[in-house]
DNA sequence: TCGCTCCTGTGCGCTATACGAACAAAGATC
DNA sequence: GATCTTTGTTCGTATAGCGCACAGGAGCGA
């Protein structure tokens, strides 16, 4: 274990939404840090290159992004979805996406987006609580049951929208419904206005592997109507993956 | 300067593209660390949750993509452009981007895709190199002549069409010609069937932060075209954007 | 089967790094 | 303007990580 590496990571992932630019002191708050410990890894982060230093704040610099390059590019999941997405977006005319399960968030690996029906831009590498979102649902469906408890308990959970589902029981049967029927449907538990479907991606030996879905605006399709119209070409979509995952 | 960290991140960089699985020895090689070295640092990626390790193999997982995450969403630029992005490319019908750059590469923060144009898919922290591309071009006429000069010797230019631009003294005569009509056009440099136009974004006090484009289908819209449909609402979005720069 | 090569894992001196406290400087509060 | 808080920085010391070297395995070809 490589602690100064640790202690680096922790400083970069301090610079979170709405914390651009970080003195020395806020960063070793943010991560419990020594203040002169915080003060190495900035400057360390400054003299390659991955942060600037105006004398008093800190902010990073695009080149941080070659890290998160460096998975997308070279983890053939992004990579082999990327067409079939584009694909079945331009068919059905909505956006669709593939994530994982990072701990209680859903990642977004891969993405196409039709046109714009989120308040928030999603993009890969995006971030969104596993328990309102329709890929999260179908994610934690697939966990074992007490793991997938243990991971909702210590989330926060939140109601964004007032249709949003927070508490744990009615979660759990929820997944219990979802692992049954195969796929989930959110409406509008995170933003007002948006649904959407997902279904899991199995890997060549059964396993999930990520979460595939279709948001659309309820405005145009009903919560109701989802799987009737999307559900068949997300699951043709899956069904062609799976031979070539893993 | 810690330089166990510098080491992690060189560690996490040596996962390029079609190298998604590394081991040991790879990293070692790839980033001329000692394999001891090499092997600490995996460990602790692995201990964070930031790899995967099946006891050969390391793989990065999409909690690295935390990092680059920590950029986009915490700075200025891409939240910033990306409403403007979004109302362009649906104004004009093609995709437009945003890019800042990082050596003698550009990298995306902000994108707006249309339809897919591109072989090669363009997501936030995607790179291309600069000299080839009409943002690359924009940007690096932005510095000074010699910087750019340097920039140019020093990276390894390929044609990647018939009609990419390679040779020094053609692309510097080049860059004179965007920095005097404040402009760059792209006919197939990168890839055939595609070209762009790009301008630059300028912050509140006149320098040049970042470059916006518009690609388009050469078959619909020829590279001599280009200009006079899309020019006026590429200034129209650089100009509003202005004053909110920084 | 025997070498040969390449790989991984580990132990050990030596160096460099992190720690914690102490110091100086700059605001903040009254 | 004096006091209190918070900031960035410095410094000596204990320690953790570095690189080297060696041992055990796996794969490969002769």
């Amino acid at each position: 274990m490589v602690s100064g590496f640790a202690r680096g990571l922790q400083v970069i992932e301090a610079f979170e939404e709405d914390r651009p630019r970080l003195a020395i002191a806020d960063v070793a708050k943010a991560t419990g840090l020594d203040r002169a410990t915080a003060r190495r890894c900035l400057l360390t982060l400054a003299e390659l290159g991955y942060a600037d230093y105006d004398g008093k704040f800190f902010a990073l610099t695009p080149k941080i992004l070659r890290l998160g390059h460096a998975y997308l590019s070279a983890t053939p999941l992004p990579r082999l979805v990327q067409p079939f997405l584009d694909g079945l977006s331009e068919k059905v005319g909505q956006s669709s996406s593939v994530s994982v399960l990072d701990g209680a968030e859903i990642v977004y690996v891969a993405r196409a987006s039709q046109r714009r029906v989120m308040s928030i831009n999603l993009m890969p590498g995006s971030r969104l609580p596993a328990y309102c979102a329709s890929m999260g649902r179908v994610l934690l469906a697939a966990l074992p049951v007490e793991e997938a408890r243990s991971l909702l308990e210590q989330t926060p959970r939140t109601a964004f929208t007032p249709q949003t589902k927070t508490e744990l029981p009615e979660l759990m049967t929820e997944l219990a419904k979802v692992r049954e029927q195969g796929h989930a449907v959110i409406d509008q538990e995170l933003e007002m206005g948006l649904c959407s479907i997902a279904v899991p991606l199995l890997d060549s030996r059964g396993r999930v592997m990520a979460a595939l879905n279709i948001g659309a605006p309820a405005a145009r399709v009903p919560a109701a109507d989802l799987a009737d119209r999307y559900l068949d070409a997300l699951k043709d979509v899956a069904s062609s993956l799976q031979p070539l995952l893993r």
